[in-house]
DNA sequence: CTTATATTTGTCAAATATTGGCAAGTCAAA
DNA sequence: TTTGACTTGCCAATATTTGACAAATATAAG
């Protein structure tokens, strides 16, 4: 699976000297759950960026951008053709 | 939802001047299902993309290309930092 | 060593989503 | 008004995701 986002949010919260245990209920999910989202183990909840990015002090565009491409990337993910396909999402768009 | 992968097809089995009823049971679904995935109301599972691509006399890794991009599509339709998460995207993937 | 705190792992039931088919519908041509 | 092609609505079966909890492990301090 991939994981940039929860590796991210990992770095933000050991520089912002936060545990688990603080952040977590904050985000309204247990402990375990969020080492889990962390280590790209499970998937966090859309809705909950915005208080994510609040308590990590990071732009609330910039973690959904990193959320939005690790879902992107867990569809091409192994796949010969990602980057064919990425081109081919780009040339789609544009319409 | 997106659907260059289903327009593509239709107009493929359209070219090949075959109907539904002809193309779903070679590919082992029924007849309202194809034309559900068609028109994007439903997805082709990737297993089936060898056979359609045969019937329809398309290249299978060019109709997997497409599949892909549907499928990482579904995932950004409607945000307004989809451009920006696929250039994320791109820059994850080089790594 | 023993305790205390932080994180991870394993497991589970509940909730949610996906699947595929069928019956019935529309629509156009003849 | 019958026929053939396609579409729609709906349902039950299946699969996947979710979040919590208990227990395990790890790290650090006394």
């Amino acid at each position: 699976m991939s994981n940039h986002f929860g590796y991210k949010i990992r770095q933000l919260r050991e520089h912002n000297n936060l545990l688990l245990r603080q952040v977590a209920p904050f985000i309204d999910i247990d402990t375990p759950l969020l080492s889990k989202i962390e280590r790209g183990e499970r998937v966090l909840k859309k809705e909950q960026i915005p208080l994510l990015a609040k308590i990590l002090k990071i732009d609330e565009d910039e973690l959904t951008t990193l959320w939005l491409a690790d879902q992107m990337y867990n569809v091409i993910d192994g796949e010969p053709l990602a980057n064919e396909a990425i081109k081919q999402l780009t040339k789609n768009i544009k319409k």
